[in-house]
RNA sequence: GGUCCCAUCGUCUAGCGGUUAGGACACUGGCCUUUCACGUCGGUAACAGGGGUUCAAGUCCCCUUGGGAUCACCA
């Protein structure tokens, strides 16, 4: 295990969210790569917002994307100790005091500021204070060099510097003693000894003035890499109305876990001309150098696409269970005797996009009593079908060969002795055994049904249409 | 508004001074086919604009424009 170590720091205020698990995956495959550590930080500081059901979306979204963690999850509302500890050291270096600025006046003087065109940064009322006041809450302000300028190369976005008098005086510690994310994240990063930061574009504000604090910490400064914003379709952050943004979501509208994080490197990640990468593929190939420069559009088209493929590609058995839940939400139980799943998911796989496409194509293979599309019925269930119907079913029942080839063949005998076409036979047939006029391969049906089942719809079909006549 | 970042087809992107500017999604035409799909062959479609540097610029520099991020006792 190399000292490489990665993190992923999410706060626990929603979700798992697509901009977030992307974050992560970008953290996961470095550290895979490169045999370091990947940490998992929840970053609840701010506890009026945090919640235990989001800390549990959260690792459930992990999981189900197989991003397993190999440190953590640490939460900070653990460390708050930890962060005093420092708080004190800074103050007692002189590196930072005390303010006695309230919300409101702070506030007020923002507005002003900002009226008269002014910059909205803390004035520094308190910064040279030499007493202490007595039993007025106060806040802990970190002591920022009003000069310089302070630079990092950043691994994604290049060389970046800011001059140090646009950051003012943040507040490291609230009025009532809890700690503040800037301050926190960089006491745990340093003490966790993280040597990349991967986050995303949002932060890159931040980091100059953390930069600082590492600085007046003593602390080594680790990388950073900072990955583009993801966006909706008219080019704004990704939000609801762009449509589903939770990682989870997706998964209950039938996408797969490995289509999901296929299309999430793809955004804002490339390998030359390659579109699909296994996990294996992935860690192999990954570098922070691949990432791009600029925000990326979501696109569920594309990631649709994938999903088709991973469905299309995927293994059946491994398919047919996470089918399971799928099929029960439409009151099917496939038992032992029903159907072979793995069969029936055999016929559906290159047309199906989503497991719930999947659920809805397999439903018919289910019904004991297919319920026949009006239109369907209408044109192929007719008193002029009835004799082929009726003369293929006892064919059928003579039939030994009860692959798909061999109902092919059967199929095409049958056609040659009665002297008729495929199209004269085929759809009603189709509309027998599944009800509408779109299936999969009309043999591949009859072989996953089985001859007595067939023959059985096909009965059924013969008799709907004599008493219709 | 200040600061910072970004800019190749509608979208994701390849390109790292000399290319007919490539691939993928989407769209679209043909083929395959008993349906629907899949597959396959083809097509439409981009270097934001303007200045430089250079024999040569999508590639380097500057400006403009456009987009994004951030300016909390949120993270």
């Amino acid at each position: 295990m190399s000292d490489i170590r990665l993190r992923f720091a999410p706060s626990p205020t929603g979700y798992l969210h697509v901009g977030g698990a992307r974050t992560a995956l970008f953290n996961w495959l470095l550290a895979h790569k490169l045999g370091g550590t990947f940490i998992l930080r929840i970053e609840d500081t701010d506890v009026a917002r945090s919640t235990e059901e989001s800390v549990n979306a959260i690792l459930e979204g992990m999981q189900w994307l197989g991003l397993e963690w190999d440190e953590g999850p640490f939460f900070q509302s653990d460390l708050f100790p930890v962060y005093r500890e420092y708080v004190q050291k800074l103050l007692e270096e002189g590196k930072a005091y005390r303010c006695y600025c309230t919300a409101e006046e702070l506030e007020k003087k923002r507005e002003l500021a900002m009226a008269q065109g002014g910059k909205p940064k803390y004035d520094g009322t308190c910064r040279d204070l030499s007493e202490e006041i007595p039993g007025k809450p106060y806040v802990i302000r970190f002591r920022a060099p009003a000069v310089g300028v302070t630079a990092f190369d950043d691994l994604v976005k290049g060389q970046i510097s800011f001059n140090n008098e646009e950051l003012d005086d943040l507040i490291i510690q609230r009025s009532d003693g809890t700690p503040i994310y800037n301050f926190t994240v960089v006491i745990d990063d340093a003490t966790m000894k993280v040597s990349t930061v991967i986050r995303g574009d949002d932060h890159l504000s931040n980091t100059p003035r953390q930069i600082l604090l590492y600085e007046a910490l003593g602390f080594p400064v680790p990388r950073f890499a900072h990955v583009p914003m993801i966006l909706g379709s008219d080019k704004a952050r990704l939000s609801k109305r762009h449509g589903a943004t939770s990682v989870m979501a997706y998964r209950d509208m039938g996408y797969l876990p490995e289509a999901m994080i296929n299309y999430l490197v793809r955004l804002g990640w490339s390998h030359g001309d390659d579109e699909i990468f296994s996990r294996e593929e992935l860690v192999d190939k990954f570098t922070l150098e691949g990432i791009g420069k600029s925000a990326g559009v979501f696109n569920p088209d594309k990631l649709l696409w994938l999903n088709a493929h991973y469905i299309k590609n995927g293994d059946p058995a491994r398919l047919a269970q996470l089918l399971l839940p799928f099929l029960r939400e439409r009151g099917v139980e496939p038992a032992a005797n029903a159907p072979d799943l793995d069969g029936v998911i055999i016929t559906l796989q290159e047309r199906a996009r989503t497991m719930l496409e999947l659920a809805d194509g397999a439903l018919f293979y289910y019904q004991s009593e297919v319920v026949y599309d009006e239109q369907a019925a209408a044109k192929q269930l007719t008193a002029a079908q009835l004799p082929n119907l009726v003369s293929f079913a006892k064919q059928l029942a003579t039939g030994g060969d009860m692959t798909p080839a061999g109902i092919e063949i059967l199929f095409k005998e049958f056609c040659v002795t009665q002297g008729i076409k495929m199209g004269q036979i085929g759809p009603s047939v189709r509309v027998a055994l599944c009800g509408v006029t779109t299936s999969p391969a009309i043999y591949d049906v009859i072989a996953v049904l089985g001859k007595d089942e067939t023959i059985r719809r096909l009965e059924r079909a013969i008799d709907f249409i004599t008493a219709r006549a």
